[in-house]
DNA sequence: ACGATATATATTGTTCTGATATATTTATTA
DNA sequence: TAATAAATATATCAGAACAATATATATCGT
């Protein structure tokens, strides 16, 4: 499942352009999958090339010209495809984590900054989901990524916060 | 922080090879980092060239060669400076996810393997990091990193038991 | 004896990220 | 009111990372 997958995803429930797919994510599952223009223009070049999306260009009123892209049939077919075979993948990727492993090397100030920091982080992003739940255009499915995305969110900050000040005594004692 | 930034981080523990550097993470941390050879192999090439670590060629009886890598004091001052500044990012990458909010798409025998495979894994890797936390040779701080880990896993895998039916039900009334 | 797994390094093509550039409009705030 | 920030919109590019593959030997279980 790569940005070209994401794309086709996202105009299978409509149509739309590079910016609204990337505001389709930003909005509501950033959380679980970033893509920046880098990857989705390209990636909507390449689709359109291969025949599975065509691109109209809408001069706005106002605003700068538009290109919309809508799905072919090839398009759904290779969207159905993608999602029948192979098992999706769940990755992740935190430099946190990997700070606390070293925590070793870190002022017992400096873990309680990154602690506090990241706490606060998980927190507004509860908060964002929470407030994005309420909309009424959310695909079927979406409610439960969303729903899992807050329980992992919510786990997570309640670790940190259960288990922060015993991390943070272990390593002022090393200070010593 | 990147690849080489988490070469330095590991070397920091003690010299290692590129090869036990990849081990390291795939051992104990391998849920939150993964590094594949075509990013630690260049990493401590450039790391080389640059004076950070340097590398002693060890031919080994009954083994191929290993080329050992131990961290300059150059490479101690860059990690040390890389874990004061800037806060730590956490990424996560869902296929699962993404595939969960175009459920609509997905049959409903497909969307029930999906979730039991999904389930299944984490299970898998629950198992993992409880074995490997049993180890002793485990730095300050992989503990609170390795227990982040599991509760955050754990509270994946609960939602998706809690949730699950509920969703292949709804996806079933669409197939009508 | 065979096949699978572990040890070990390396390359290559493709993809992704992060930063930057450009341009206009709307909303905010001083 | 004037300046500034944020939103709308597309695009490119260097550098980083990923996934797959190649190569070679040794061990371990069956």
């Amino acid at each position: 499942m790569d940005v070209k997958t994401l794309c086709l995803g996202v105009l299978s429930l409509g149509e739309a352009s590079g910016y609204e797919i990337k505001k389709f994510f930003e909005d509501g599952f950033s959380h679980f999958y970033v893509a920046g223009f880098g990857s989705i223009y390209p990636a909507l070049a390449q689709l359109t090339r291969d025949g599975h999306v065509t691109c109209s260009n809408i001069e706005q009123e106002k605003r700068p010209a538009k290109k919309v892209y809508r799905i072919t049939n090839s398009g759904v077919a290779l969207f159905h495809h993608e999602l029948a075979q192979g098992y999706p993948s769940h990755k992740v990727r935190s430099d946190f984590l990997l700070q606390m492993v070293f925590a070793t090397f870190l002022s017992s100030a400096r873990l309680d900054e990154v602690l506090t920091q990241r706490s606060e982080d998980l927190q507004a992003e509860l908060q964002h989901i929470g407030n994005y739940c309420e909309r009424d255009d959310i695909p079927q499915g979406g409610h439960f990524a969303l729903g899992y995305a807050q329980a992992v969110l919510q786990a997570g900050r309640d670790y940190i916060e259960n288990n922060r000040d015993a991390l943070i005594a272990e390593i002022k004692e090393k200070d010593l």
